[in-house]
DNA sequence: GTGGTCTAGACCACT
DNA sequence: GTGGTCTAGACCACC
């Protein structure tokens, strides 16, 4: 079961957050279709967040088709977005993990290691545009 | 020279996403303490966003002391946010440059990388938390 | 410009007879690209409903990617749904307009002369489904 | 015997449906005094929603006048909303019969036929509210 | 002054 | 007891 974790205070709307940590959950297949998400009363009992704002999330995910909500029964995944080679056992997420766990106890913060990473996806990016003319663009997920 | 990429429709607040950007670059040490901020007329000009935007952002970070405005001469970096062990040449940058290259090439897409990395910087606090007794947070960054 | 007219009590919900008013305009070609929806305020002045309904309306129809919500301008058609053979010049239009006035001159109500176009769309439909073996379907837009 | 049809997804409620559907079907004579609606069992099976639905449908219905509910025995129409003019002989209808096909034909969908013909609905309307004068509505069955 | 988020709470639809 | 609509009103982001 997801738990979504608010950070009031952040800027980024209550709404967006549940969007994003679900995502995220459906990219690393910790979540698979057919699953059910927490009902919005759970996530209100959790998170101290308004029902409505809850079901805000859940209804923009079902219309970009990630999920389906069925009155008297709850919001199920209906799409994956899970990634071959994200796979827990996955070489690509041992490496992650084992860095990841070096840089915290390097003293980084989370914030500079997603900084760190962000970087490194900037820094990839404008390499291959500049082997690959065309229109340069960044993909969302930057905020 | 920092340059701003808003991604409008991403939910953020244009405003949070400079700010959010602007700390990125001076964690990384791409902005150091005395560099100049682009000044509103050029961000409005590269991003098309509202010019009182800018200045919103440039505020918020002003009273949080990151930066200084100087009327007429533009905006300064007055603190610097740099970690040891987040220099260009450090291993566990270049690592991360290494591995992030990697997965990118393995047909991860960007919110793939970034929902991994959130994985395992979860996982690592989880750890922790288990094995430290005490109130279990996560610091924001999150959404 | 629209004027919406929203039926309480129709059992239908207010937001998506806003939906429907603006298709059917976007259909007719009474509604074209560029052009600008009521404000929020207008349609609440004019219809006595919420603005977060007018609201929920809009952004459903910008997540259908027919309109466009622009803060601090206000809400844009951003894709025509005009077909050949509607305009306000068309046979087929003249034809329905004559038929559609000596129907309700011959005594039938509006719901009158909706159930016998349904039923004729019904006829239609279930013709050419005898014809064509498939899985028989009719598409939405009944209720 | 009539066929429902629920349309789930189009926002408009499953109940409400039925009824739409019922009152079309004895508007057009295809349902008359003494007929027997499907059983809630039949309907279920049909449409895959809950028979309290069902019920509830039905039981508004009952309250409007046009139908009876006897227990052990089925439902029963017991009004008519038939109108002359609206006959399957009837010239009107031969009419918009043959105009709904070539309408089709020219490749215009549902919704647009429909479009087309709230369209007159309202030019006719509003013709006659310009010659006499009085309180300017347009009756339900909008949206 | 535009759209946008969030809250609170009432009532409804559906299983 | 699930999701769903609507209202009212406060406050925010953006032009």
């Amino acid at each position: 079961m997801v738990e979504y974790r608010i950070d009031r205070g952040s800027g980024v709307p209550a709404y967006v957050q549940i969007v994003d940590q679900t995502e995220r959950a459906l990219r690393m297949g910790t979540l698979k279709v057919g699953d059910k998400l927490p009902t919005a009363r759970e996530v209100v009992a959790a998170t101290a967040i308004n029902p409505n704002t809850v079901l805000r999330a859940y209804r923009d995910m079902e219309q970009a088709g990630l999920v389906e909500l069925r009155r008297g029964l709850g919001t199920f995944v209906t799409r994956s977005l899970a990634r071959p080679g994200a796979e827990g056992d996955s070489p690509l997420r041992r490496e992650i993990t084992d860095w990841t766990a070096r840089a915290r106890a390097a003293g980084l913060e989370r914030a500079d290691v997603l900084a760190l990473v962000t970087a490194a996806l900037d820094a990839y990016d404008d390499e291959r545009d500049t082997h690959t003319p065309g229109d340069r663009e960044r993909k969302k997920e930057d905020a």
